[in-house]
RNA sequence: GCCGGAGUGGCGGAACUGGCAGACGCAAGGGACUUAAAAUCCCUCGAUGCCUAGCAUCGUACGAGUUCGAUUCUCGUCUCCGGCACCA
C-alpha cells in the first residue's frame, strides 16, 4: 500500500476493473426487490458541467447505496441528442450534426466514466439514432389513430433567430428559452398532441405525487390551471348570430356593461376591416397596453336584455375559453381599466356587506360578496349566485356550466432538421396519409445542405421530400417538419427497461422496473418535461403497453451549483484571476464582490470538472458536492471546501495505512473484557451506522451522513489498539466506515477494502448493520433546567427512572440555590435527556 | 398581484415527532514538528459583561401568543429567492 493517496492511479484502476467485470450491468432478477434510479439524461454538448456532476453524483450514491441494501438496481444513462445546438454547429463550423453529436457523446461518456458513475451502458439510449426515433414515429402514428395527434392552423410562438416554433413552455418572458430573442406570433399549420384531453386526469394525479416536492406539484397544478365557470350566449342585436362568452364570475353577470372578443375571433373579421384588426393583432398578448376597437355592434345581456357594445380587444385571448368575454368593470381590474380608457359605464353589482350600498370605485372590487341590482338574484352571496345563475342559464338554454384549463394542446412541429421526422405524407389525391408502420423508421437524410438561411434543410432534400403515396401510389410529398425534442424525452425512461437489442415495449421488462423509484434532475423541468412524461405515460397505458399512469414515484430536484462572482464597474463580470488584490487587472478599479450566482459562462464563475478531477480526483469532487449542502438546496462551490474534502480522504488513507496490521483482525469480540476506549469506539461505530443509514433513507441527506462519518474518523484517528480485542474493534470500525463511505467515494473505498485484505468488490458486500443495544450510551448527560433555564449538567446512568432523575437533579449543589425557599410546582422529565424543575 | 420556499456564528450548514442552539466542514487565531516552508498534528473560536481557572446576561429576521420549555407550533410584520401572471 502506498504511503500517499494517488487519486488518479486508484481511480483509473477501478474504473478499468468495473468496466472489465461488467460491475454495473443489471439484469432482471425476481429474487431481489427492484429499484429504478434515474437521472435526467443530458444534451450532449460535449463537456459536462458542475450541474451534471452534482445531479449524477446524487444519483450514483443512491444507486450504489440501494445496491448494497440488497436491491436490484437499474441505473441507466443516455443522450437527449436531438436539438438545435447540433444544427447551429453545422451551420457555423460546417460539421454534420451526426458527426458533431456522436463525437460529443464519446467525450461526455468518457467524462462520466471518469467520475466513476455506475451506469449500465448496455442500455444507453441515444435519441437521435433511428433505432430510437423509430419509436417516436410509431407512437406518433398511435396518437394519430387515437385522435391524440391532429393538425391545425394557429398562431404560434415564433423565434425569428432559431427560425422555429416554440411551445408555450419554451417562451420565457416573451423570449425564446434558448437564445433569448423576442418571440413573435406567426400563423402556421402545425401538428398538435391533445394533452388537454388528459388535463383533468393529470390534475387529479397531482394529488398522488406524494414523493414529489410540493412546489413542483404546485407548479404542475398551476400550469394546468383548472377553473370552473359558465359559458353564456349573448345575442347580437339585429342579427341571428350569438357570441358565446366564458366567465368564472356569473354572479357579476348583471354588471356587464360591454363585451370583448379576441381580434382573431371569427366574428371580429366580420365586423371589422382587416386593417383595423391587424393593429390589434400586432399587440396581441402585450401586457403593457389594453387596446380595443368598437365593432359598431351591440349584444343583448341574456339575464336583463340590456344592449351593450361589443369591442374587439388585444388582451382577450383566442386560445382560452371561447375567445370572448363579458366585461364587468366594477369587478374585474382589467375591464375597469378598459372602461376608464374608453368611457364605458361601471355598474356595481357586488357589495361587501349583505344589503350594503354600492359606492364609487377607485379600482375594481374583485372579492366575493353579496349581489345588488341583479333582479331576482339580489341579496344572494356570490357563491350561491354563481350556482343559481349557472342553473338559470342552463335552464333557459342560454348557456352551460363548464370547466376550463389554461393548459393548451402541445404543438410538436418544428421547422428544423435535427429532430425526428414526422411520419406523414401529403398526397394531392388522398390528403394526409400516415407512413405505414412497416416503413418505419422514416430516416433523416444525411445528405443535406446547411445554409443557415430560412427554413429547414429538408425542404431542399428532394430524395427525402418526393415519395410515392402509400395509399394510391401517386406522387406525394413528405412532411418536412420534425418533432419537438420533448417528445424524445417523454418516454426514454421506458426504453431503458429493455436492452438495446430488445423491443422497447417488452411488457415483462417494463413491469420489472417501472415506475421509476427515484428520479433526479433539475427544477427547470418542473412543468415541461415532467408534465409531458406524465401525459405520454398515460397514453402508453391507454395503448395497452402497460398498466400504470404515473412514471415517477419519487422526484428529487437538486439545487443549482453556484459560485461567487466578481464585477468591475468598467469591465463587468470578471474571472477570479482578473481580480487581483481586489482590483481589476484591466483598469485597476475596485472589484465589487458580486452575489453568489448560478455558475454560468456569462458570469465567469464556472468551474471546469476536468480541471478538478485532474487535481483532486473524482472521489473528492463527489464528496464535496454531496457534503456542502443537502441535495435539494443550492450548493455554493468553495475551493477551500474542496481542499477540506481532499484532506478528509487523505486522512482515511493514512489511518488505514497506519493500522494495516490490525485492519484484517477477525474473530469474536469479547464484550466483557473490552477496555473503555474500545467500548467507546464500538459504540460510536454502531451509532454512526445508525445515523448514516437513517440520514440517507430520510430525504437523502448526504451532508449529515458524511458529517457523521467524519466524526467517526475523528474518533478512530487517535485510537491505539493494545489488545487483540482492541484490534478487532478497530477492524470492525474501519470496515464499517469503508462500507459506508463507498457510495460516496467508490474508488478509494474499493482500493482500501482491497488493502484490508478483502478479495471481493466492496459493492458486493451488504450495508453494515447496527445494534441498538451496542449503540446505547451507558452514561448520559442529564441537563437540569430550572424554569426552562439550564443550570446544571449531570452525568447519569442511562435508563434512570423519572423519579431517580428528579432526585438527582434536586440533590445537585448547583441546583439547590435556585429552588431554596421556593415551591416546586412541577418537574418535567424527558427520559435520558433533561429535567426541568418549575419553582416559584 | 397569486402560489411556493427560505431567513440560525466571519462563511457553508446541523438540531429526529417542541427538550443542551451552533454537529461536521471552511476561514481565522495560537502552539508543536521543521534550518525554513509546505504537509501533518494539538488547542481556541456566537455576542456582551464581570469579582475572568469560572459565572451571569443576551442570542436562531422582527413583534406578539401557546407552553414548564419554542430555531421547531399559531397569528401578524419585514426581507430575500423561485415559479406563474391580462387565463376572464
Amino acid at each position: 500500500m502506498k504511503e500517499r493517496y494517488e487519486s488518479k492511479e486508484v481511480e483509473l484502476k477501478w474504473q478499468r476493473i468495473w468496466a472489465d467485470t461488467g460491475a454495473h450491468n443489471t439484469d432482471t432478477d425476481p429474487s431481489k426487490p427492484a429499484f429504478y434510479c434515474l437521472e435526467m439524461f443530458p444534451y450532449p454538448s460535449g463537456k459536462i458541467h458542475m450541474g451534471h456532476v452534482r445531479n449524477y453524483a446524487i444519483g450514483d450514491v443512491i444507486a450504489r447505496y440501494k445496491k448494497m441494501r440488497g436491491f436490484n438496481v437499474l441505473h441507466p444513462m443516455g443522450w437527449d441528442s436531438f436539438g438545435m445546438p447540433a444544427e447551429n454547429a453545422a451551420i457555423k463550423n460546417k460539421v454534420h450534426p451526426t458527426k458533431w453529436t456522436y463525437e460529443n457523446i464519446e467525450s461526455m461518456k468518457a467524462q462520466l466514466n471518469r467520475m466513476g458513475f455506475s451506469y449500465d451502458w448496455r442500455r444507453e439510449v441515444t435519441t437521435c439514432s433511428p433505432a430510437y426515433y423509430k419509436w417516436n414515429q410509431w407512437l406518433f402514428l398511435k396518437f394519430l389513430e387515437k385522435g391524440l395527434a391532429y393538425k391545425k392552423r394557429s398562431f404560434v410562438n415564433w423565434c425569428g433567430s432559431c427560425e422555429t416554433v416554440l411551445a408555450n413552455e419554451q417562451v420565457i418572458d416573451n423570449k425564446c428559452w434558448r437564445c433569448d430573442s423576442v418571440v413573435v406570433q406567426k400563423e402556421l399549420e402545425q401538428w398538435f398532441f391533445r394533452i388537454t384531453g388528459y388535463a383533468e386526469e393529470l390534475l387529479k394525479g397531482c394529488d398522488e405525487l406524494k414523493g414529489w416536492p410540493e412546489r413542483v406539484v404546485a407548479m404542475q397544478k398551476n400550469w394546468i390551471g383548472r377553473s370552473e365557470g359558465v359559458e353564456a350566449d349573448f345575442a347580437i342585436d339585429g342579427s341571428d348570430e350569438k357570441i358565446r362568452i366564458y366567465t368564472t364570475r356569473p354572479d357579476t353577470l348583471f354588471g356587464a356593461t360591454f363585451l370583448c372578443i379576441a381580434a382573431a375571433h371569427p366574428l371580429a373579421a366580420k365586423f371589422l376591416s382587416e386593417d383595423k384588426l391587424s393593429g390589434l393583432k400586432a399587440i396581441y398578448g402585450d401586457v403593457e397596453q389594453k387596446e380595443g376597437v368598437f365593432t359598431g355592434k351591440y349584444a343583448i345581456n341574456p339575464v336583463n336584455n340590456e344592449k351593450i357594445p361589443i369591442y374587439a380587444a388585444n388582451f382577450v385571448l383566442m386560445e382560452y375559453g371561447t375567445g370572448a368575454i363579458m366585461s364587468v368593470p366594477a369587478h374585474d381590474q382589467r375591464d375597469f381599466e378598459f372602461a376608464k380608457k374608453y368611457g364605458l359605464p361601471v355598474r356595481v353589482v357586488i357589495v361587501q356587506e349583505k344589503d350594503g350600498k354600492p359606492s364609487e370605485l377607485k379600482e375594481a372590487f374583485e372579492d366575493d360578496g353579496y349581489l345588488v341590482g341583479s333582479g331576482e338574484f339580489s341579496g344572494l352571496s356570490s357563491s350561491d349566485a354563481r350556482k343559481k345563475i349557472g342553473k338559470f342559464l342552463e335552464g333557459k338554454g342560454l348557456g352551460k356550466v363548464t370547466v376550463n384549463y389554461k393548459l393548451r394542446d402541445w404543438g410538436v412541429s418544428r421547422q428544423r432538421y435535427w429532430g425526428t421526422p414526422i411520419p406523414i405524407i401529403y398526397c394531392e389525391k388522398c390528403g394526409v396519409v400516415p407512413v405505414p408502420e412497416k416503413d418505419l423508421p422514416v430516416i433523416l437524410p444525411e445528405d443535406v445542405v446547411f445554409s443557415g438561411k430560412g427554413g429547414s434543410p429538408l425542404l431542399d432534400a428532394s430524395e427525402f421530400l418526393n415519395v410515392k403515396c402509400p395509399s394510391c401510389g401517386g406522387s406525394a410529398r413528405r412532411e418536412t417538419d420534425t418533432m419537438d425534442t420533448f417528445v424524445d424525452s417523454s418516454w426514454y425512461f421506458v426504453r431503458y427497461c429493455s436492452k438495446k437489442d430488445e423491443h422497447p415495449f417488452t411488457k415483462e421488462n417494463i413491469n420489472a422496473w417501472m415506475p421509476v423509484h427515484q428520479y433526479i434532475g433539475g427544477i427547470e423541468h418542473a412543468v415541461l418535461h415532467l408534465l409531458y412524461s406524465r401525459f405520454f405515460t398515460r397514453v402508453m397505458r391507454d395503448l395497452g403497453l402497460f398498466g400504470f399512469g404515473e412514471p415517477f414515484e419519487n422526484l428529487l430536484t437538486q439545487g443549482m451549483v453556484c459560485k461567487e462572482t466578481y464585477k468591475c464597474a468598467e469591465h463587468e463580470w470578471l474571472f477570479p484571476e482578473e481580480a487581483k488584490d481586489g482590483k481589476c487587472v484591466h483598469c485597476g478599479k475596485e472589484v465589487e464582490k458580486g452575489r453568489v450566482e448560478k455558475m454560468s459562462k456569462s458570469k465567469k464563475n464556472v468551474i471546469d470538472p476536468d480541471a478538478l478531477i485532474n487535481r483532486y480526483g473524482a472521489d473528492t469532487i463527489r464528496l464535496f458536492s454531496l457534503f456542502a449542502a443537502p441535495p435539494e438546496k443550492d450548493l455554493e462551490w468553495s475551493d477551500q471546501g474542496v481542499e477540506g474534502a481532499s484532506r478528509f480522504l487523505n486522512r482515511i488513507w493514512s489511518i488505514i495505512n497506519k493500522n494495516s496490521s490490525s485492519a484484517s483482525a477477525v474473530g469474536q469480540i469479547d464484550m466483557k473484557a473490552l477496555s473503555p476506549q474500545s467500548a467507546g469506539l464500538l459504540r460510536k461505530t454502531h451509532q454512526t451506522i445508525r445515523k448514516v443509514t437513517v440520514d440517507i433513507d430520510r430525504e437523502y441527506h448526504f451532508n449529515t451522513a458524511i458529517a457523521a462519518l467524519m466524526e467517526l474518523i475523528n474518533e478512530i484517528n487517535p485510537f491505539a489498539p493494545a489488545s487483540e480485542d482492541d484490534k478487532r474493534v478497530l477492524a470492525f470500525s474501519l470496515r464499517s466506515m469503508l462500507l459506508m463511505i463507498a457510495p460516496f467515494t467508490p474508488h478509494m473505498a474499493e482500493e482500501l477494502w482491497e488493502a484490508m485484505g478483502q478479495k471481493q468488490s466492496i459493492f458486493s458486500e451488504a450495508w453494515p448493520q447496527w445494534d441498538d443495544e451496542l449503540a446505547k450510551e451507558n452514561e448520559v448527560e442529564l441537563v437540569v433546567q430550572i424554569n426552562g433555564k439550564v443550570r446544571a449538567k449531570l452525568s447519569a446512568p442511562a435508563g434512570l427512572s423519572d423519579d431517580a432523575a428528579s432526585k438527582m437533579a434536586l440533590d445537585d449543589e448547583r441546583v439547590k440555590p435556585f429552588v431554596e425557599g421556593k415551591e416546586i410546582k412541577k418537574i418535567v422529565v424527558v427520559k435520558g435527556r433533561l429535567v426541568n424543575i418549575v419553582a416559584v
